[in-house]
DNA sequence: TGAGGTTGGTCAGTCAGGTTGACCGTCGCT
DNA sequence: AGCGACGGTCAACCTGACTGACCAACCTCA
């Protein structure tokens, strides 16, 4: 009995991250539409979590996008990279630097969270608010529950 | 308006990842809790997917895994240095391998199943069924949605 | 029976999205 | 003045893949 691997769903995680790349699949390829064909998913962390006009330090986006600091420098580089955002000295903390939107960036930043509001809202439509509000709380519990407990 | 980021919640998509890396850690520290600590979460794909018996082809595994047969080969090798698999001629077809269980990869396919199965029944207690249930059907759909239009 | 397309496996190169650890300079409190 | 905490950076590494190219064996059918 249950010897062979006839499972009809694959495991819970692994439609996780599946249903992740297919939502991030429709991020990149919204912002092609768009005119942002240099633009990738994690680049979203940054433009969905600073602040538009003043700019955000580096460590205080990090802890909005839930990830290390490290991990948001690889992303703002690239950013700053491609001209989407710069680097400022903060004039409260000479340790510290800002974050800020340039012109291009802020347009981009619009756009990004558009297309992420559609994407969700999209997703919303076709699940019915119940299953939306299920799924939306099922993943807040899982994260909670042994992610950060903070 | 709408000026700053004052997300209260970050989008879906980061959500699902963040869930989706939470599930593998819990599998890891699963698997390393009954002594395989050499096990990642992308192994649990061969384990859950080979038939224990007769073995299976990479071809094969990766479709029931959904993922590239290059990307499966990558699994493969390493859990065949490790020593949990092996590579056996097919048969019935020359060009052919068929992936087996070796008698340490038989026992850690079963811890692995068993893992597996542990988070999957804690995740649904702590859930709930109604949630549980809503969650894989929403998973489902933004999956089939636009990821594989079979 | 042999030409051509399909399939199974492999190699090489690349990518996204991070992680940990170490380090340096500045901040701020005592 | 001393010292720990914080902000930013560099380097190395990891996970989980992907695409493209390639070869040999297989299958079909004219």
């Amino acid at each position: 009995m249950s010897e062979d691997a006839c499972v009809s769903e694959p495991d819970l995680s692994r439609q996780l991250l599946e249903s992740h790349r297919t939502l991030a699949s429709e991020l990149v390829a919204g912002l092609a539409e768009r005119g942002y064909d240099d633009l990738r998913p994690g680049h979203a962390a940054v433009f969905l979590h600073v602040d538009r006009r003043s700019g955000t330090r580096l460590t205080e986006l990090a802890r909005r996008a839930r990830m290390t600091k490290q991990g948001m420098m690889l992303v703002v580089d690239d950013l700053e990279s491609r001209g989407y955002v710069r680097r400022a000295p903060d004039p409260d903390d000479s340790r510290a630097k800002v974050v800020k939107l340039t012109a291009h960036g802020r347009r981009a930043a619009g756009e990004t969270r558009r297309t992420v509001q559609a994407i969700e809202t999209r997703t919303r439509r076709a699940l019915g608010d119940r299953r939306y509000e299920a799924l939306r709380e099922a993943l807040d519990a899982i994260v909670s529950s042994t992610g950060h407990p903070t």
